[in-house]
DNA sequence: AAAGATTGATTGGTCAATCTTG
DNA sequence: CAAGATTGACCAATCAATCTTT
């Protein structure tokens, strides 16, 4: 539908390729934890984050740069997930930080085998063999850029 | 935080760019189309579609497929679009069909330029050269998977 | 009754405004 | 006042139930 300034062939077909990743991958993903272990994927990862961090401890500013997620997003899981006790949420002088809860940790032992199953079925056992390596490093540099340049609110 | 069945290092390498491409192209893309356009990544992909379709018109179902969208999300976002008379919707049969109205292709004649250089910006200035048609012939086979077992509904 | 499509309730994310501590 | 974090209003997507036409 348009002349000079479109995409050209091969950028297309990357393009669409994204699109379609974007827009199944997470509804795909989500389906399956809430499914099978009342999560969400952000969810998920925000206690995978912690879980990984010493002390099972992060501050929100961190954790939301690990997790993908604006500060506002999080902020608002965070509340779910305490009510529910799997997180705790203490002041540390001027930062509040995120605590793994016993509930929390456990509740992610249970989800990740699932969860891992899922993204196998879902990506990897479709990925042509061998390209693992190769996708990372063609995406790598992209996602610094959209790294660098996300709004952090 | 497992032992085995958990991702290899090139595997987990690559997932965590797919999740952070996944996090965060919808809301980059969109933020540029809404504030330029006034129109959501999703609207902008049926609006595009139909301006491809033979007579500018695709039945609903065909539809949600080139835009990797779920018949229900189309079916609200189709609402929105008719009253805003970008789009109409026409009974045919025992289809429904969506066609582009004037302001429709005017509009996306209008908010295409700035899209493909949001898209330009975003990736592909960020992917080394030449590497387009290895990346979607890497996600190819699953995204054909991921079609194929998305749910129509 | 099955395929195609819509609807309404609920939920989760965004945005802009606000609060809090150093 | 700046950085870190929260809040509430709004909007869009999902899910399950329903409707329509063949």
């Amino acid at each position: 539908m348009d002349e000079t300034r479109w995409l050209e062939a091969d950028e297309a077909a990357a393009w669409m390729n994204i699109l379609a990743l974007v827009e199944y991958l997470p509804g795909m993903v989500d389906q399956q934890l809430k499914h099978d272990s009342e999560l969400g994927r952000f969810e998920y990862s925000i206690l995978a984050m912690l879980s990984d961090a010493s002390e099972r401890t992060l501050p929100m500013l961190d954790l939301s740069t690990v997790t993908f997620g604006s500060l506002s997003r999080l902020s608002h899981t965070v509340t779910r997930l305490v009510e529910r006790g799997l997180v705790s949420r203490e002041r540390n002088g001027g930062n509040r930080t995120v605590t793994l809860a016993e509930p929390g940790w456990d509740l992610l032992k249970s989800a990740a085998p699932g969860h891992v199953q899922q993204v196998r079925k879902l990506f990897f056992d479709h990925l042509p063999a061998g390209k693992e390596r190769e996708l990372a490093n063609i995406l790598e540099p992209v996602v610094n850029h959209l790294k660098a340049c996300a709004p952090r609110s």
